[in-house]
DNA sequence: AAGTTTATGGACCGACCGGTCTATTATCGT
DNA sequence: ACGATAATAGACCGGTCGGTCCATAAACTT
């Protein structure tokens, strides 16, 4: 052991989140995280690696963060109520007065050059993966209330991701979170309560 | 007048509108523009004056081109006839074997670096305009047959708009064409039939 | 054919990009 | 007190960015 850490990981890695929430990931340059966390380029490098690695790490962190209500609204008993929360989830984090508007992988999953494919193409599977997921889920909660009438369980978790990513979208775009609310409810509508 | 252009300015704007399309706005470069389009920097600045006017250019051509249907569909007398025409519409757009894939409009406003903000807030406006036009439509064909019960014009004409926007970003992520009319189909489940 | 006007080729610009490298500084164990 | 070790500051790298400028080339008018 030498010389000491003159920064806190945790405190950087958070300016460092809000920087990539704010601006995705090709947009943030290393001077905008420099300034934002306090480092200098060596420290960063010393510390994280590389631009992708920090970012990588960030994204552990927003998972953690501020997408832990996932994993709750997926342990609800029926299809309607696991979709409520997760819309409603997504509208509180999108307009959060703290947070950045939007959401960190969407921003830098829709920035499209060449050299990012590979990040893209990351970020596209973990969202598979989640839509796999809630499609189990619905499956096996619609044996308690069923799913609207019509719609099978890949239907209804294709429906859901796909008004999660046009809720993330307009929320950049400044649409405000009452709006959001009233989309997730008409959206809910044909779906059975409890 | 003087030595005529050798280019032919509707097939250049063609092609820089596909590299637009498929890489949004700043992850474009000049060179990339210059590439697809054939053209030395000179005659392209001389011609377009700058990279974002050649945008904007381009941008009017897209919806003149590819968006043209969205007038059509509002042409339609029914609610759930308008939305459908407008989803469908839009998965038809995305998945062409011809089109890049997602949404260039979308592709560029989700960019988000400080230097094209007002872009952005320029194309966020133009999706705003049309979602008003959307609401107004439902408003007057929602006599004819109604909207799903509960639902109000406004409510409806933000529920299609956040599911085009979201149906673009899986289109961008891979989703296959199927699969997003699957999610229409489902989507339109409640809305009566005329 | 001469002169005017426009388009073209390509060198050039300063700014910034992500990343590396070296020299210095600070703190540890001994 | 004195290495050993790790973190810092900051100069430096080649490459790319969007944009400008000037000299040359080509087609019009007269």
């Amino acid at each position: 052991m030498a010389r000491p850490r003159e920064f806190d990981e945790d405190e950087v890695l958070q300016a460092a989140l809000r920087v990539f929430w704010e601006k995705g990931y090709e947009s943030t340059s290393l001077s905008d995280l420099l300034d934002a966390m306090g480092l200098t380029k060596s420290s960063l490098y010393q510390a994280f690696g590389s631009k992708e690695a920090l970012f990588w790490r960030v994204v552990e962190r927003y998972q953690r963060d501020f997408l832990g209500f996932r994993h709750a609204a997926l342990a609800e008993p029926t299809p309607r109520r696991i979709a409520e929360r997760l819309l409603y989830g997504m509208t509180e984090l999108h307009g959060g007065e703290m947070n950045p508007v939007g959401c960190l992988e969407l921003n830098a999953a829709l920035a499209c050059s060449a050299e990012t494919e590979p990040l893209r193409q990351e970020l596209v599977r973990n969202r598979e993966l989640f839509r796999l997921q809630l499609r189990d889920r619905f499956e096996e909660a619609s044996a308690t209330v069923p799913l609207p009438p019509g719609m099978t369980a890949d239907d209804a978790a294709s429906l859901i991701f796909s008004l999660i990513q046009g809720l993330a979208v307009l929320a950049k775009g400044g649409f405000p979170r009452e709006a959001a609310r009233k989309v997730v409810q008409a959206a809910l509508l044909s779906w059975p309560e409890a």
